[in-house]
DNA sequence: ATGCATGCAAACTCTTTGCAAACGC
DNA sequence: GCGTTTGCAAAGAGTTTGCATGCAT
């Protein structure tokens, strides 16, 4: 039944895995680590970019870009696209899970639904082997305030 | 079960959907509909604006991007991102169904799985409205060759 | 007749790449 | 020391937009 998330992955254990896969430990990706494992919600390549500016103003763009390619390759994170959006945001939550879309705030939340377990074993038992699973719901949180359906 | 699945739309079934949301018919957008009635698979804009070419050599891929969109808007299709391609690819089924992207031979197959009605009853029941949901699995059919695990 | 749709090209956004210098292992 | 990583800038891919013309309603 949670909705909100705690970070669910510590600047340690980013780190490790990236040293785990043979990546190297640069200054620059202990600062993006340091802001990935800080952030709440799911950022962009930019927003990552443009919180590390704030401690290295020498950051590159293209820097976070290889950065966060190592780390989606090591399997610490999963890049996450949507229908949203044309840029792809991270996911610090490797577990299967729902990202709930709100097309009302915009909001991005993680719901750990019981179902997702279910739907895994039914696919696998239909003779595929699954290695990762993104279930993007789109819809309305039911508690705020009403909006009419978008027209144009 | 099943896997495979039949052209679920139409000509008349997008064209009509496009009118009735106040959406001009045109023949280009004919051109279009039937293409994407004739597909099997996930289409591009590209992969559309490539088979339309064919008939009328003085198509415009922009105009294929604003036909999308009209459709899309209409609710007559889905677009669809994936964490492999950049590009977004397009739905004809807009029934909540899986999407199976299978890592070793690249195609996208479409799996009518029980469970996925059982997941959006779940998010529904958690205080929540669903208006889409996109399931996208990534693993391999046990069936085919065996391929080493990627490395690089 | 009104205003949406078209075609073309240019602009725009997001991401990747080439290269020389720097640095982790 | 070797080979990855960095920063910069330029290139690349995908998509959108401005504008004049054309056409569906």
């Amino acid at each position: 039944m949670g909705t909100e998330k705690p970070h669910p992955k510590s600047v340690e254990a980013l780190l490790g895995t990236l040293r785990a896969h043979g990546f190297r430990v640069t200054p620059q990706r202990v600062a993006i680590c340091a802001v990935l494992a800080g952030m709440q919600i799911h950022p962009t390549a930019y927003d990552v970019y443009d919180a590390v500016r704030r401690e290295r103003s020498d950051i590159s763009l293209a820097t976070v870009y290889t950065a966060l390619k190592a780390l989606t390759r090591a399997g610490a994170i999963l890049d996450l696209h949507t229908a949203a959006n044309n840029s792809t945001h991270y996911e610090l939550d490797t577990r299967p899970h729902v990202n709930f879309f709100c097309t009302r705030t915009g909001r991005v939340d993680n719901i750990a639904a019981a179902s997702v377990g279910a739907l895994k074993q039914a696919i696998e038992l239909d003779g595929r082997t699954v290695s990762d699973m993104r279930i993007l719901v789109y819809g309305t949180t039911d508690d705020a305030d009403r909006q009419s359906p978008h027209d144009s």
